[in-house]
DNA sequence: TGTTATCTATCGAAAATTCCGATGAATGTG
DNA sequence: CACATTCATCGGAATTTTCGATAGATAACA
């Protein structure tokens, strides 16, 4: 029994006549009556009733035509939901985040935006360390990656840059520090620090920035939590250093410019060499399209790679 | 897409390995890597990822997979209402039965025993005048005709014979002539006489036979419900002739036998050369079988045919 | 770390299947 | 009664499926 074959049938169960079942087919009215008849033969018994130049249902084809449509739409269902998907109207995205970059203010917009245009499809967040992210992409958990730009070229991982973030000391806007236009690391260091472990790339980089300078950095408290940084800082004890694109949408606190200049390359990251569902092409596109419109473009020239990126402003008002 | 190549697919899904799913597929692994390949080109994405050695299903796989099983799911089943068909698990019976045979014991017994045999499968007996089964039967409206024998051999309907039926004066148990061993058709024809009209069989062959004789019988009522006549027959006051096997269930009326000896020969006809279902081939068997068990067996030669038959013998106590 | 075994993809050829056009038989129609 | 229509069948062409062998890649293992 083939799908074919059951196309050919339940046509001419409709039209009750092989020859204008045949043209519907698409096939010569032969190879109809002879597709017909193996079906016959493989069902061990006979679904129409020969009668002259007229043919008729028998009760077992009455019966077997009811299961070919059903079949026949399932399948015609099964290629409209994979449709569907082609289409944005169903699917998924996982979208690996590195922790510590946090749900940028960029990427909460495109999220929102995505959402809107194709609210079928599901949105799923998946937040890992940086390093895990290829490994993650690998195995298929995910479909695409944001995260810094990672040290090594890996060969099966496509990588596209989108922006740079500056990192910024971060304190509450009724602090001492407030006011001032820009900072660096060694005055940093005085105060209060919390700073999210050396697990996180932000921390490396601030770490690789203060033995490059002689500085010691000694958080007093680690934790790699954005989140709970941000929440630490607006007690207005503490102060904290992170990217400028992960806090923009954060109120209560303020930016202060550092003056070292750290910036971190943001990019996405995809498996090479695989297929992309159009779900996922469209999400990149977007997050690449929301990188030059909503965020203020200011041409960078990031220190670590020495690619150009479009990049936020410190708002540093 | 063909359900050949979903089942290599729910296999290849279900094991995660192309090489176990060839085995289990019969087929060569070349084979049911090169199917699912097509499946894939003509489904327009991957359904698997392939990492090395292994193989994984993509989003869009595990969503076709779910389609997949139901097609074949949907397909197991229509295969196995047909196969619950061949085994009367199912399916129907349609009998023909013409007018004035009426439901004989022999027929109500086998239609019980059937039933209780076989209670899936649908019993729908259609009554209709003797001269017009055959066309049913060429219909296919029913699957087989209780009849009289026809008169005229039609090549396309099988003709077995089934049993004779002797007709019989038909009266009240108190009447006055339930006493008497036999009669004859003049002597009845004094009676106030309900007979059926010369459109069933028995009123065709009770006319010839009177007229052979030289006697006019004219019935006071012409009725062809056979119900209807052994109503009336008791009350009392009317005298019927019906075939015996008509009436052996019937309590409160006797039959007298009748002096001419007037046979109808019964068969079972069915379209030649045409498949027929179990349910109808087993159906036609018990009924043979019934003939020869159930009722007392006495071998009688038919006058009209001169075939000779099983037959119940004339209940005159 | 090299070796081996295993898995999938691909190729060419063989086998099987599908398909077509022609033809024949049966049947309904004018 | 001629004619057109319909379905079944046949032989050969075209397509598809299948197989075995092999290559490339990778996981397991020594």
């Amino acid at each position: 029994m083939e799908i074919r074959q059951l196309r050919y049938f339940v046509n001419a169960a409709t039209t009750l006549s092989f020859t204008e079942a045949a043209r519907l087919s698409n096939v010569a009215q032969s190879t109809l009556s002879q597709q017909v008849k193996q079906l016959e033969i493989e069902l061990g018994m006979p679904l129409f009733h020969r009668m002259g130049k007229h043919i008729q249902l028998t009760a077992e084809g009455q019966m077997f035509l009811q299961d070919a449509h059903r079949i026949l739409d399932d399948a015609r269902q099964g290629l409209q939901r994979l449709a569907d998907q082609s289409e944005l109207k169903g699917g998924s995205v996982d979208i690996g985040l590195a922790s510590g970059l946090g749900l940028s203010s960029l990427l909460t917009e495109v999220l929102t935006e995505y959402n809107r245009s194709y609210p079928q499809v599901q949105l799923r967040i998946h937040q890992a360390a940086a390093p895990m992210l290829p490994e993650l992409l690998r195995q298929h958990s995910i479909d695409l990656a944001m995260t810094f730009k990672p040290d090594a070229e890996e060969p099966d991982i496509d990588c596209r840059p989108l922006f740079a973030s500056r990192l910024c000391a971060i304190v509450a806007e009724h602090n001492a520090l407030a006011s001032k236009a820009s900072i660096n690391l060694s005055q940093i260091a005085m105060h209060p620090l919390v700073l999210p472990s050396d697990s996180l790339y932000i921390r490396q980089r601030i770490d690789d920035e203060a033995q490059r300078l002689g500085i010691e950095v000694r958080p007093a408290v680690e934790i790699d939590d954005l989140s709970h940084i941000i929440y630490m800082v607006n007690s207005n004890r503490w102060v904290s250093i992170l990217p400028d694109a992960a806090t923009l949408a954060v109120r209560g606190i303020v930016r202060i410019a550092l003056e070292e200049q750290i910036m971190l390359p943001t990019s996405v990251l995809t498996l090479a060499d695989s297929y992309q569902r159009r779900a996922v092409t469209e999400f990149i596109s977007r997050l690449r399209e929301a990188t030059n419109l909503h965020l203020q473009t200011q041409e960078r020239t990031c220190d670590v790679c020495g690619e150009t990126f479009l990049a936020p402003q410190s708002n540093t008002e």
